[in-house]
DNA sequence: GACATATTGGCAAACGTTTGCCAAACTGAT
DNA sequence: ATCAGTTTGGCAAACGTTTGCCAATATGTC
């Protein structure tokens, strides 16, 4: 494997100059003869010629690379969105780099400096927190899609749910299944998405005519949904109103809760409903008892790269909300 | 943020060359007098230096990029592998790319082409397959690590367990428990890992007295373990033997097995006791009825960095098999 | 045949780095 | 004062690419 083929080699070979085959590389086939170009094709094919990606990215400022900034990559909705979107970027001719921030505001901006300095192509942001790199990030005017959260220092395009509707879809279910003690568990420290998943439900059950403090509500710390589902579980079904009815507002809550359920000896969902919004499909594997908002993890990628490509061809691209299910 | 400081930048504030800034960076501090050093680490954090890593790599031919190639993101083990194995090379001045094959060799090709044209520094193979690309490779003797699956090509360093102990231990713990009907679901087109478990957890049943036939076994076709699972389900209930106890060489196997138990109305330990090979921390709230082999994925990324690092300075590093814990 | 105008292709600079080599300046010994 | 040896630092080439500009050749018009 010679792999120190370069446009000089392949010059050498056509018997033209760099310049012309750096041209023909590049499509612009009518500044050469259609005979220089069919021997400069020949050249390349019989040297297996492959563009230097480091070579093009000095020179023209510009790497093939995307940035996709995630904030735990563990939990599996966020896998699961890394994975389209690496599938939908390298159908697009780019490179994914992955990071994980563990949440971790340093860690972000450790990272939204290196990938800087990559010269990256682009930035996804999934689940982004707010930090010093970021604002800066967003007032370059750098390509930068945020998902799931809402950009929390200032606007920005955006793929997602439309997260108080789903709430509210959720405050319907259980409203029109006539259950009477609804409760709502989410991390104290709320994405966008969170807290839109919950004063869309409150909203909606308040509608419905539930008064403010007929809502139980529970939530909890840390970066570990499970855990916090754990341990807003002890409150919920340690207080005095048991609920009959549980919006979770990622799956990852509602296995916490689950568990804790379980150790109380608690039917699930006989005593009580759990609905959750996430719907990773390996809920209907491990979680039957699980009912959810299905958001489409698995689409997210091709919208992350069409709205990519939207931004890196100047036009505008506010924000791409997706359809979910109820299922 | 003026991001076009460049070692020009530095010097020109410094009043010296560009050479002299950059062997200053680089740590060759006995090249300049200290006034001089002392100058130039003062223009650099003046002007907010920082090296620029494509022109690094063009100059040098190897870039600070490490590639992970792995076969199916969406399997939570290797998301926990992708996660601490970025975490870990971060640490160690480097960035992760990561590659989804999602299991098929011809893009497994197209990425370790794109890979090496990125001039990575190495690459880790997780699950990788067999494919002309990886052939290539292994005889090119890039820096490469292999996980979970040893090289099919060939040999190569690998991080592991040793699979054949963790078949025999459930072996052994089947018969200690006075199971007296076991079983085993596995994948039809195995890795090396597979297959390992499955002859350990079948070597030591026969050494303990069970003839060849008295073992059930059960595979499946695809590459979603959870369906294989779920499909060789129907047939170790289906048939005249009822298993007391089964092996799922993988969590997602057992998951499906554990589907199709629940279907039948079958009581999962009760009626039949669930052993599976990988134990990822997710087993403990949403599969609590089973029983695993834990394998400590969170640090198969220091282990992979570790025997990266040995191979940059040319040291072996054959196999590097990690303890796992029955839990 | 003279001239304008396309067409075709090469030269050279630039992107940011690293590094071999050479030159100046300094050190100390004679 | 001379010389050798060392320290200090710069010049310039190279990595692979892109692109503005200019030169040469070909084509067309009168």
């Amino acid at each position: 494997m010679p792999e120190d083929v370069s446009l000089a080699t392949v010059a050498a070979r056509a018997g033209v100059s760099v310049s012309t085959v750096s041209r023909i590389v590049n499509g612009e086939m009518r500044r050469a003869s259609p005979a220089t170009v069919a021997r400069v094709l020949d050249a390349i094919e019989a040297v297996g010629y492959r563009p230097n990606p480091v070579g093009r990215a000095l020179k023209s400022g510009q790497s093939q690379l995307v940035a996709m900034i995630a904030a735990n990559l563990d939990n599996p909705a966020m896998a699961t969105i890394a994975s389209s979107t690496e599938a939908a970027l390298r159908e697009a001719g780019y490179v994914m780099v992955l990071c994980d921030t563990h949440d971790r505001p340093e860690l972000q901006d450790e990272y939204l400096h290196a990938m800087r300095a990559q010269m990256v192509r682009g930035y996804v942001l999934v689940a982004a927190v707010a930090s010093p790199g970021l604002s800066e990030l967003s007032a370059s005017g750098a390509p930068a899609v945020f998902v799931t959260r809402r950009n929390p220092s200032g606007r920005g395009p955006f793929v997602g749910i439309d997260d108080r509707a789903a709430g509210a879809a959720v405050a319907d279910y259980f409203a029109d299944l006539g259950r009477r003690a609804p409760a709502v568990v989410f991390p104290r420290l709320g994405s966008s998405a969170s807290r839109d998943r919950v004063s869309g439900f409150l909203a909606r059950l308040r509608q419905r005519g539930w008064s403010e403090d007929a809502i139980i509500r529970a939530d909890g710390d840390g970066r570990s949904h499970l855990q916090i589902g754990y341990d807003a579980g002890a409150r919920v079904f340690g207080g005095r109103d048991m609920p009959d009815a549980i919006l979770c507002v990622s799956d990852q809550i509602a296995y916490g809760v689950n568990r804790r359920a379980r150790e109380r000896g608690l039917k699930i969902p006989g005593d009580c409903e759990l609905v959750s919004i996430d719907g990773t499909p390996l809920n209907q594997w491990v979680a039957p008892w699980l009912k959810s908002i299905e958001i489409p993890y698995a689409v997210y990628g091709a919208e992350i790269v069409a709205g990519l490509q939207l931004l890196w061809r100047g036009e505008a691209f506010g924000e791409r909300l997706l359809p979910y299910r109820f299922g």
